[in-house]
DNA sequence: AATCCGACACGGT
DNA sequence: ACCGTGTCGGATT
């Protein structure tokens, strides 16, 4: 899709063409941000300062030549140090009549007259983020078909301003149509070229009666051939299709001369070869031109596909069917349970995970009848071919088993909702592809098949909301259905969500008053959750990792735990990967559910690497499904930990080292208004900046200098456009909105840490500084906490308890901190505590020019640092218990027996009240109860 | 491709 | 009125 966008661009630039502008131009068509052009077009990003030339590090470097040769110039290039030294991907050379490029890391070269550009849109294309050797993994049928249907889409859209909801859908329709004619008679669902052969011959070359044409030949498909009235020949032949594709009367888009050479150009393609699990995110692109540039960011690669439908249900099939292999009994039993399954997608998009399940069954269906046969061979000695030729009388018991060869699984055994009109259309189109692409499988392996037309009823794809559709309605419950839901819902963050979708979810959690900082995709999880209740249905989603962490735990899986429901298999923090330009910045689980089965193993997924556990926790790990709540104050009696200051200033009240000396440097007076500023960022890696920080009795001397009053100034206007809160605020623009600062000793711990690190970075605060909402920060604390927030212990804790962010984490007081368990110590463990903290202090200031992200870099932590940390965890290990930990699991474990035993204490010294008063989610757990 | 955090909206107390 | 949490993120190297 990408593709096809490129190369549009490219023939625009082509037909344009303009030597002054053709490679910001050419740089534009490979998407890159207009800004960035813009500012290299100034001379901005350019490191060059030849005229000529544009040296644009990482990027390009470019060379207008005029009188030396081509070859001469980029083979010069090449090697030359001060073209190279920015390693710019591409080296481009022009005469505007000739271009030359090179790609510096593939090595591929490019020699071609400029103005056939258009012809090469690929070579540029790790401009795009892509990187070539990707392209075969994205089928180039696929690539090629999606490409094209764009362009023929454009241009009908040309033709046909579809404006209302129905003019679109009938267009969507139209697709759809078009496709399976496509389709049809490439794979010898049609005869061959019959569809495009009949528009070329039978059409006027303007396109003017084409669309009169396809509307005929639309009702005629809709129309057995024992009903139809005397059509001539050329319409004749067209078989009756069927199965709703062409019921409805949506008149066809009219055509142009271009179109209608598009749409023939269309079907010379190889449809035969699509894959329509790709292919339909791939052309669901062509209608949403918004969504063209990220195309299919959003599409569940195939892999990943495979990892929600293999621990769902087909790893057990094939189980079975392995158990079974020797018992023709067992096995016909296995092929009536494959027509008793029910796949439901509610969020199907254009069907892959309906796809992906369906060849999946219709491929294990194969197996079976094909080990039935040679059961049969065995048992009676004759080729199956050779047994229809003898009466049943005459065979064995074990002949007596011969399956009928037709497929059982019907696409009326899938069900899914979508939510966009042209996806849910494709969706069905899809499976009647895939349908026929597995005739032809079976066709193969038995020689005999279920026909393809007329197209049997489709699978059952709604069109609409699935957050307010009754579920069981559009996919019953029978007594003997094996129903597996799957599928990926969107996630959307609590913060992102439209006003519609704000309204999904407070219907769909009326029940359970405020979770209004859930995922949407939550919404997937409870629907999905009641649909199973007391069944043996069950569900996995391909989730984004928040609702199995930090504050959305609480908030969704007591919900389902008391259900009496349990995660039976889950996938550990993924990165989302598909083969879209750029992939979404989100870590994924998949999470399956069902009703709690005794003695039923679960698995946790590692990647690759499985594990048989007894239970998995809502956090996704081998442990009690205890759920930590957010409390607001420390579970273990510790000393309050708060957010550093922030400033809600759009950067106004901050100060680069620069700005300071100049500004000190003109008005001496404005020190004491300054002070060191701390993000985490700073106190990681000793950068160092300063904040203007005035209070409020000495506004009216600073702002007697100019620099200071500009800078409140912009704070002011900053704050008035701003949200709701530094709305507030705009009126004391001098000021952080939040400020947290005390003038006094303390403990400071990041916000944000490298997942990688093995422990987190703390320190102490320093004088005269102040810290920002990146640090959290611990006043008048005894060094003994350092010891704790230092320990791996914490660690642990921190790394289920706490939110993710990609894969680093992002601490919190009132999940982790709080919610800490550490037992009361005595004096002299304090003690201990201390030393091992100051020989870490003192082993940090031994390598004093060392940053603490150098210090703490996990490849490269210095031995006598580490070691000291060591011999701090096994202090803080003996507080919990005498016996050492062995592993991080186990540390796991014990917290969590520590943490449920600790908040039962609690509960039962304090009585119920003041435990309701901590459960910041009490309405929700009154609920719950 | 890996790394690591800034800024702020918005719900909750 | 105050405060904490998280971002199908974003910039930088």
């Amino acid at each position: 899709m990408i593709l096809a966008q490129i190369e549009n661009n490219l023939n625009q630039l082509v037909e344009n063409f303009n030597k002054q502008t053709f490679i910001y131009e050419l740089l534009l068509a490979y998407n890159h941000p207009k800004a960035s052009i813009t500012r290299l077009q100034k001379g901005g990003l350019n490191l060059s300062k030849i005229p000529g030339e544009i040296d644009w590090k990482k990027k390009l470097f470019f060379k207008e030549v005029t009188h030396e040769d081509l070859h001469d110039v980029i083979d010069n290039a090449v090697t030359n140090e001060r073209i190279i030294k920015h390693d710019p991907r591409f080296i481009v050379v022009t005469d505007f009549e000739t271009l030359l490029a090179v790609d510096r890391k593939t090595k591929d070269t490019l020699d071609i007259p400029i103005l056939e550009i258009a012809k090469h849109p690929d070579f540029f294309l790790p401009w795009a983020g892509i990187e070539k050797r990707q392209l075969p993994t994205e089928n180039p049928a696929d690539v090629k078909a999606a490409a094209k249907m764009a362009k023929l889409y454009d241009e009908i859209r040309k033709e046909n301003p579809a404006t209302s909801p129905d003019d679109i859908h009938s267009l969507n329709v139209f697709l759809s149509r078009l496709l399976f004619c496509f389709f049809a008679e490439d794979t010898g669902i049609f005869e061959k070229n019959l569809f495009t052969n009949s528009i070329s011959s039978h059409t006027s070359q303007d396109g003017s009666d084409l669309h009169t044409y396809l509307n005929t030949l639309f009702e005629i498909m809709n129309t057995n051939t024992s009903q139809r009235n005397n059509p001539p020949a050329y319409l004749d032949a067209f078989p009756f299709v069927n199965g709703g594709l062409f019921r409805n009367n949506h008149p066809s888009p009219k055509f142009s001369m271009k179109s209608r050479q598009l749409l023939i150009e269309c079907g010379s393609l190889q449809w035969r070869d699509i894959h329509p699990d790709i292919f339909g995110s791939m052309i669901q692109a062509v209608v949403s031109p918004e969504h063209r540039g990220g195309f299919g960011m959003h599409y569940t690669s195939v892999p990943n596909i495979m990892k929600v439908i293999e621990p769902l249900f087909l790893n057990e099939l094939k189980e079975e069917f392995e158990a079974a292999k020797f018992e023709p009994r067992r096995l016909l039993k296995l092929l009536e349970r494959l027509s008793k399954i029910k796949i439901f997608d509610p969020a199907c998009g254009s069907g892959n995970f309906l796809i992906i399940a369906y060849k999946e069954l219709r491929l294990l269906e194969i197996e079976i009848l094909q080990q039935l046969q040679s059961l049969q061979k065995a048992a009676t000695g004759f080729e199956p071919k050779q047994l229809e030729l003898i009466p049943k009388a005459q065979l064995t018991l074990a002949a007596a088993y011969q399956p009928t060869l037709f497929s059982r699984i019907e696409l009326s055994q899938f069900y899914g909702i979508e939510l966009d009109d042209f996806a849910h259309e494709i969706a069905i189109l899809s499976l009647w592809l895939a349908q026929h692409q597995m005739n032809v499988k079976f066709k193969e392996a038995f020689n005999t098949c279920n026909p393809t037309l007329p197209l049997q009823a489709s699978g059952n794809i709604i069109h609409g909301n699935a957050t307010r559709l009754n579920w069981e309605v559009v996919c019953s419950k029978e007594a003997d259905n094996y129903i597996y839901i799957l599928g990926n819902p969107p996630y959307l963050g609590a913060k992102e969500l439209d006003k519609q979708q704000k309204g999904d979810m407070d219907l769909v959690f009326a029940e359970l008053g405020n979770v209004k900082r859930l995922d949407y995709i939550s919404c997937w999880f409870k629907i999905a959750s009641d649909y199973i209740f007391g069944s043996e249905a069950k569900y996995a989603f391909v989730s984004t990792n928040s609702i199995c962490q930090g504050e959305q735990v609480p908030l969704i899986w007591p919900y389902i735990l008391l259900k009496k429901e349990e995660i039976f298999f889950c996938h550990q923090p993924f990165d989302w990967e598909n083969n879209a330009k750029s992939n979404a910045g989100v870590t994924c689980v998949i999470v399956g559910v069902q009703n709690i089965k005794k003695d039923c193993g679960k698995i946790i997924y590692y990647g690759a690497i499985s594990k048989q556990v007894k239970n998995i926790s809502p956090y996704l790990i081998e442990a009690n499904s205890i759920i930590v709540h957010q409390r607001v104050n420390s579970l273990s009696g510790f000393p309050k930990m708060i957010l550093g200051s922030s400033g809600f200033d759009g950067g106004n009240l901050l100060l680069t080292v620069n700005e300071r000396l100049s500004l000190i440097n003109s008005n001496p007076e404005a020190e004491v208004y300054i002070k060191r500023f701390m993000s985490g960022n700073d106190f990681l890696y000793d950068d160092i900046r300063y904040c203007l920080w005035i209070d409020d009795d000495q506004l009216e001397e600073a702002l007697k200098i100019p620099y200071i009053k500009v800078r409140i100034e912009k704070c002011k206007e900053f704050r008035l456009k701003a949200g709701r809160d530094a709305r507030k605020a705009a009126d004391v623009p001098h000021r952080f909105f939040y400020q947290t600062h005390r003038d006094s000793d303390g403990i400071i711990f990041p916000k944000t840490t490298s997942g990688k690190r093995e422990y987190v970075p703390t320190d102490f605060v320093k004088a005269n500084t102040i810290y920002s909402n990146a640090v959290f920060l611990i006043y008048d604390a005894d060094p003994y906490i350092f010891a704790i927030l230092s320990s791996r212990m914490h660690k642990v804790w921190m790394e289920v308890t706490s939110a993710k962010m990609r894969s680093d984490f992002r601490y919190s007081v009132n999940l982790t901190y709080n919610t800490f368990p550490f037992l009361p110590i005595t004096h002299n463990q304090k003690q201990e505590l201390e030393r091992h903290v100051f020989t870490i202090i003192s082993e940090r200031e031994n390598l004093s020019e060392k940053t603490l992200a150098e210090l703490y870099d996990p490849k490269n932590m210095p031995i006598s640092l580490r070691d000291a940390h060591q011999e701090l965890d096994f202090a803080i290990d003996r507080c919990y218990r005498s016996k050492p930990f062995t592993s991080d699991e186990e540390r796991l474990e014990y917290l969590f027996r520590l943490y449920a035993q600790m908040i039962e204490e609690e509960k039962q010294k304090n009585g119920e009240i003041i435990f309701e008063q901590q459960n910041t989610k009490k309405k929700i757990r009154n609920k719950y109860a």
